[in-house]
DNA sequence: TTTTCGACCAAATCGGTTTTTTGGTCAAAA
DNA sequence: TTTTGACCAAAAAACCGATTTGGTCGAAAA
């Protein structure tokens, strides 16, 4: 690795050190740039302002939730069962390690919009594509094989899935109860998941 | 109706129109005592408190839905997607006109447990319990059936109703657009009765 | 040339103080 | 029985100087 990639990135280990503590308000650039042993002025040079720094520390946050949830699905080949549920439990705890992200996922609904809660909006539609492309096509998988009703549409699908789990995350968002999450998950999977559980 | 209910149900009618416009913490007790011609101390004549009265107005509200929601219940006799149809469909309906609940439903999330959202969520939990048993029934109902798979039990499937209907809540609170929500509820559905829509 | 940094600026935030408003009470009036 | 104005302690708002903040720049290292 590059010598200004180190830098960079020992800027934003810290940035993401403050920002998962403090938050994006009460962290200020010049404690990111101490902690990164650089003066602020530094900073500046590496990154064009605060908000590129959160911006780039969310970016880190999604891709890790993003890859982990593609090492699941090139794992299996096909879409079954069992992948759709290592996808959903793998997914709860993928997203409990977004610190950043969680601490920030009801700002866009708390305050109306401000340039914080845009970012988070933004860097999280990276990761809701890639979700909606693999529900369109569960839903698609589904029905070919009869699990599936034939009314429903992959798109109109796709979306509800979206927005369903995100409702779900916002109201275990600040629980460090893992176990009810999971269970509600579960259930959602068998109703989904109807007649294959029921040819068991 | 007594003198004494009228006004009562002024001061009310008033303490509504605030905290719809306002929210709890920006109307004083004093201009809903305005609003409603009286003096102040008379409201204390009338109510414990101004959190009484939020109280009060919350149950108004959560009342009506209940109530409406009890009418399509009895309408039908025994369950059926049509009237599960029209449940949902009125659900939406009835939730948006409780503004004041609306405003607060995030409240318990955003910031921690203070003595408003202590009150929206005791409140709130009249009308889940209502709905938790309804869910419940629906499950029994649809396993007996044949179209809810026998593996999910009716009591997770009750709390994860809950959990999913109130997240998407919690994400068209302040929208406008009633037809994407629709369209989220109408998705729902299909998945949820499958067997039903299949058949047709 | 590439990278770091101290000095600097306007704007926002902070801490402490005073002023106003607020939730709630009470004795007297209606 | 119901209403009210006067009253109080506490909370909130308004105020204001001092500090901190995000961001820039030109010079010094490397």
């Amino acid at each position: 690795m590059k010598n200004l990639d180190k830098v960079r990135e020992s800027i934003l280990d810290s940035a993401a050190y403050f920002f998962d503590r403090f938050g994006y308000e009460k962290t200020s650039v010049d404690e990111i740039a101490r902690r990164a042993h650089k003066a602020k002025a530094s900073v500046y040079y590496h990154f064009s302002g605060k908000l590129q720094l959160f911006r780039t520390v969310l970016e880190q946050e999604m891709e890790r939730v993003r890859t982990g949830l593609n090492e699941i699905k090139s794992k299996y080949g096909t879409i079954t069962t069992d992948e759709v549920k290592e996808y959903f439990m793998t997914r709860i705890r993928l997203m409990r390690e977004a610190k950043v992200y969680r601490r920030y996922v009801l700002s866009s609904y708390m305050y109306g919009r401000n340039e914080v809660s845009e970012i988070v909006d933004e860097v999280r539609k990276s990761l809701d594509d890639e979700e909606y492309a693999y529900y369109v096509s569960l839903c698609k998988a589904g029905k070919e094989e009869g699990i599936f009703p034939e009314a429903v549409s992959p798109e109109v699908f796709g979306n509800m899935m979206l927005l369903v789990l995100k409702g779900i995350e916002i109201q275990f968002f600040d629980t460090d109860d893992i176990r009810e999450m999971e269970n509600t998950y579960r259930a959602m999977l068998e109703v989904l998941m109807f007649k294959l559980y029921n040819n068991n």
